[in-house]
RNA sequence: GGGCGAAUAGCUCAGCGGAAGAGCGUCGCCCUUACAAGGCGGUGGCCGCAGGUUCGAACCCUGCUUCGCCCA
């Protein structure tokens, strides 16, 4: 292997590509459902088929990646299931808006099949997509059992489903009060409409009371309505209309009589504190309607058009423009009493954006209360299986949710998705059925309809978990992979994914469907807010991954159509467009800034930073293949696996590898918990400031070859097993870092020389465990020493600019009576701090006599460092500098003197604590003393 | 209106009862043969405000202020 020929820069363009081809050819993403080791499974939750990857699919699919390549590394039969979700309004919504672009047709204008027809042709394409995208970031999916929410097996599931469900009473038909989103034309779910405050007017329109001459005021918003008025309300206790309850009044424009009722309802602060009510079209003029029995009067058609009974100089206009009519005709006849600005609070379609109207109409539903029991009592561990929410904040979100559930609304007037398998007779009975029934079950007719409405993306979701491993037939799969142990989605979708799947799980399988839910950060730009293509500050992570041009990201978004404000962003926020970071590093940074805080605010920066951090771990490796000549991974092995070959290693080699143990032990500990960020920065901060800081530069003065070491057998053995340390170090790293970062860790783990025995591939290695016969207290303790000793010459060395290549000589002298073994230590690894800090030093007792012109620095209290600088010293900034560190030593003497002055805290305080105070004063006092005296000898005050 | 949460270094966040931490930024010095995508060192904090509990509070409790988010 000509190592040398590694390239500085590590180039994740050349390395991802053959890994991913060599780990996707060897199968070793597939997990054996018949394997006899133990289970560890996850439902990828299945991206939508409009879109492609967003960046946060990457943080949560990266997070499922983590713990499923951890966990097949630990020897868990690892599965994660991919696939991906119809959303059938959302196909809806983007191929209607595409047909009325291009040819200006409504799905209506195209039929049901030709609509469908396109539909598919688009998820073929996008599917692919995203499957293509998942694979390139590295996700260890078990591809083989990819499915789509609308394959055969799932739809037989849900059939089933539904059937179940309808004969268990559960599933009806009833007319309620729905969503209705007029440019779609379907129902859509509560969880999908959004209340926003828009700029509009508050109308008060006088109704003239039938008898007496008198009237009454109404405020309203939506004075187009009003057709369809039958009643006004008015608070009970509202003094100013005891006299009208149970009056009648004449509906103008209309020419209807219709009563006053007194509701508690009403708000007798809004407005002139009586309202208008329409039962048809608002939800709590329908609950006032049904207490006082009014009558329902709909004037407004599927399309957001009045219709009859409203008078017929309104039908078919669109609300709005009704809205403009109605008003114009009660000013002109004068019932209208005043016009103002107002927040209007307006409900519109998540998806369409259009304005929703409430209607009444006849739905599927189901009862969810039922079901929503268990799905408590599960998440409350008073159930016979658990699931609990991490980070356990989210477990009231839930709770609240699914104690207030109310009855779910599953039709959809939509034709992408699955068809409610219920067949209408003109009888009027409707048949539900696996299979479309020979006759009418209550009238024996032949000529049935199926329903035209499909069901609700989220309930084949709810079943998802299940679905995928072969439900309703009892599979090996089933058995083996289910329940799930985790379940990884944003907090956003609670309601829709983890609450359908425990109440659909519970109830057909009588097992939770996941024992944990993990639920990630969201992500949003470095300025906290949310990405948008509409804002133009989304980052796609495969722009990231692969870095991407302004002109490239500019021309997507004109592609995208984005508003040209959004070009301007995008111009602004990604001047420079971004460079490419490799997916190792993106998936890193997710990681590692994935804290339990609700978002992330991602930064192209903060992933270039883990770059860095992934270039430096190549650089690392690379300096260990240049220094690995001669050396025997067996030999080394044997030596590690005895007890005296493990006395036998020096103290920076035990350091880092006691080191390494307690890196390993945090990164299991963290996993174990979530906790994906800390196990991240474990593993940065090893690799960094421990083993490339100081690691590989102690080892350097042992790796390189000279004459010498022909003659010098002992130093010949001490090289192979620094160099065995260093690779051993590396080896472990990487299988450490592989769930995180699995390309580059590959890559160089396959370039280490290694014993022989090992698995093809690192990802199918042995995850590390903390081994206790690795941890050194004492190699820890002297390897601090020489740290700090060596950081404290660097610092006196860089105040006065002493240059590198400058060996300078240092006197360190140590008071024995302070800390009696420094003395001993610092002589035995005087040849570390040397060379760390380039000097050369003497050692001895502490004194009072200092030479001229010397800078001075303390380490704790019983290590002073001398640097004899003669004229170079300038006294003024010496004297000001350790006149500073006096100041910080007085005040935390005052603090620790005030503490141990209280007798309560002498006497209340564990012992062990109060003895700590009074080691550190000790301490403290100490060094004050060495100060003053090093500015008593400075002169020149 | 109901609920959930957050205020800690310039920025983004961790810490959640016994000496204020990280990353990024910033300021010096250095192209020292693994790495300038680098090295060495420094600066920087009434831990939102006010009370309380405690020998001891960034941390626990109460109130306030300001910002988020979810639900109606």
């Amino acid at each position: 292997m000509t190592t040398s020929a590694l390239p500085k820069q590590y180039d994740p363009s050349e390395v991802e590509p053959r890994w991913l081809r060599f780990w996707m050819e060897n199968g070793y993403y597939h997990a054996d459902e018949s394997s006899p080791t133990v289970p560890y499974a996850i439902t990828l939750p299945p991206p939508n088929v409009t879109g492609s990857l967003h960046i946060g699919h990457a943080l949560g699919s990266t997070m499922q990646d983590i713990l499923i390549r951890w966990k097949r590394m630990q020897g868990f039969n690892a599965m994660w299931m991919p696939g991906i979700d119809h959303a059938s309004i959302a196909v809806h919504v983007l191929l209607e808006r595409d047909l009325k672009r291009r040819e200006n047709k409504t799905r209506f204008d195209l039929g049901r099949e030709e609509f469908l027809r396109r539909a598919w042709a688009w998820k073929e394409k996008s599917g692919n997509r995203i499957g293509e995208q998942e694979k390139l970031m590295g996700f260890s999916l078990d591809w083989p059992r990819e499915r789509f929410t609308m394959d055969d097996k799932s739809n037989r599931a849900v059939l089933e489903a539904f059937v179940r469900l309808h004969e268990e009473g559960l599933i009806f038909r009833a007319k309620r009060m729905i969503n209705w989103d007029p440019a779609s034309e379907t129902v859509v779910s509560d969880l999908e409409v959004d209340t926003v405050e828009e700029n509009g007017w508050l109308w008060s329109i006088r109704y003239p009371l039938v008898e007496g001459g008198g009237e009454i005021v109404v405020a309203t918003t939506r004075p187009e309505t009003m057709l369809g008025d039958t009643a006004v309300a008015v608070h009970p206790d509202d003094e100013r209309y005891q006299a009208l309850i149970g009056k009648e009044v004449e509906l103008p424009l209309t020419g209807r009589r219709i009563p006053i009722v007194a509701d508690g309802w009403v708000d007798p602060a809004f407005g002139t504190g009586a309202v208008k009510v329409t039962p048809a079209h608002d939800p709590n003029d329908y609950e006032i309607g049904q207490r006082h029995g009014l009558p329902i009067l709909e004037i407004l058609d599927k399309r957001g058009h009045v219709k009859a009974p409203a008078p017929e100089k309104y039908v078919g206009m669109f609300v709005e423009k009704a809205r403009k009519h109605v008003v114009a005709d009660l000013e002109a006849a004068g019932f209208l009493v005043g016009t103002k600005e107002y927040k209007v609070p307006r409900n519109r379609s998540q998806r369409s954006g259009a304005v929703i109207e409430p209607m009444l109409m006849d739905q599927w539903w189901l009862r969810a209360a039922p079901l929503a029991e268990k799905a408590i009592a599960a998440v409350e561990g008073t159930g016979p299986n658990k699931t609990r929410f991490v980070p356990e904040l989210w477990t009231k979100t839930y709770l609240h949710w699914m104690t207030n559930i109310r009855d779910w609304c599953i039709s959809r007037q939509l034709w992408w998705g699955h068809r409610i398998p219920a067949w209408h007779c003109a009888c009027g009975h409707i048949t539900v059925a696996r299979a479309e029934p020979p006759a009418c079950a209550a009238c024996g007719v032949s000529e049935l309809v199926q329903d035209n409405d499909v069901l609700d993306t989220w309930f084949s979701s709810g079943l998802w978990p299940f679905s995928t491993l072969g439900w309703p037939d009892k599979t090996r799969e089933l058995s083996t992979f289910y329940p799930n142990n985790v379940l990884v989605t944003g907090p956003d979708i609670i309601f829709f994914w983890v609450a359908r799947m425990m109440m659909m799980g519970l109830h057909f399988t009588g097992k939770v469907p996941f024992r944990t839910v993990y639920l990630t950060s969201i992500v949003t730009d470095e300025n906290g807010e949310k990405m948008s293509k509409m804002k133009g500050n989304v980052i796609d992570p495969l722009d990231v991954v692969y870095g991407a041009t302004l002109e490239h990201l500019l021309k997507r978004a004109d592609a995208d159509n984005v508003p040209d404000q959004a070009q301007r962003a995008i111009k602004k926020n990604f001047a420079k467009g971004i460079p490419a970071m490799g997916a190792d590093a993106l998936r890193f940074a997710l990681a590692a800034l994935n804290t339990s805080g609700r978002y992330i605010r991602l930064s192209i920066d903060r992933v270039e930073g883990y770059r860095n951090f992934i270039n430096k771990l190549w650089n690392a490796s690379r300096f260990a293949l240049m220094n690995l000549d001669g050396y025997d991974p067996e030999r080394f092995e044997t030596q590690l696996a005895s007890p005296q070959g493990r006395a036998a290693l020096a103290m920076p080699e035990r350091w880092i590898l006691s080191r390494l143990q307690a890196a390993t032990a945090e990164v299991d500990n963290a996993l174990e918990s979530f906790r994906f960020s800390d196990a991240a920065n474990a593993i940065y901060q090893f690799v960094w400031y421990e083993l490339c800081d100081w690691y590989i530069e102690v080892a350097k003065a042992h790796l390189y070859t000279g004459p010498e070491l022909e003659q010098d057998h002992a130093k010949a053995v001490h090289r192979h097993v620094v160099q065995g340390v260093l690779a051993t170090a590396l080896e472990t790293t990487m299988r450490l870092l592989h769930p995180f970062a699995p390309y580059v860790t590959e890559e160089i783990w396959q370039k280490l020389p290694k014993p022989p025995q090992l698995p093809s591939s690192l990802m199918i290695t042995i995850f590390p465990r903390s081994d206790a016969a690795f941890v050194d207290a004492t190699a820890e303790s002297e390897m601090q020493l020489v740290k700090d000793v060596a950081v404290a010459c660097r610092m006196l060395r860089a105040t006065y600019n002493v240059p590198t290549s400058q060996a300078i000589a240092v006197e360190l002298r140590i008071s024995s009576s302070v800390d009696p073994t420094a003395r001993e230590r610092l002589e035995r690894h005087r040849a570390i701090v040397e060379r760390a800090a380039r000097i050369t030093a003497t050692i001895s007792e502490a004194s009072a006599e200092y030479p001229e012109g010397a800078a001075k620095a303390l380490v704790g209290a019983g290590i002073e460092i001398v640097m004899p600088l003669g004229g170079l010293i300038d006294v003024a900034a010496e004297r000001a500098r350790i006149g500073k560190d006096i100041g910080k030593v007085e005040k935390e003497i005052a603090a620790l003197e005030k503490k141990l002055g209280d007798a309560k805290f002498v006497e209340r305080a564990p012992e062990d604590v109060v003895a700590e105070q009074r080691q550190r004063l000790a301490d403290e006092q100490t060094r004050r003393q060495r100060l003053v005296d090093a500015l008593g000898t400075l002169g020149g005050a």
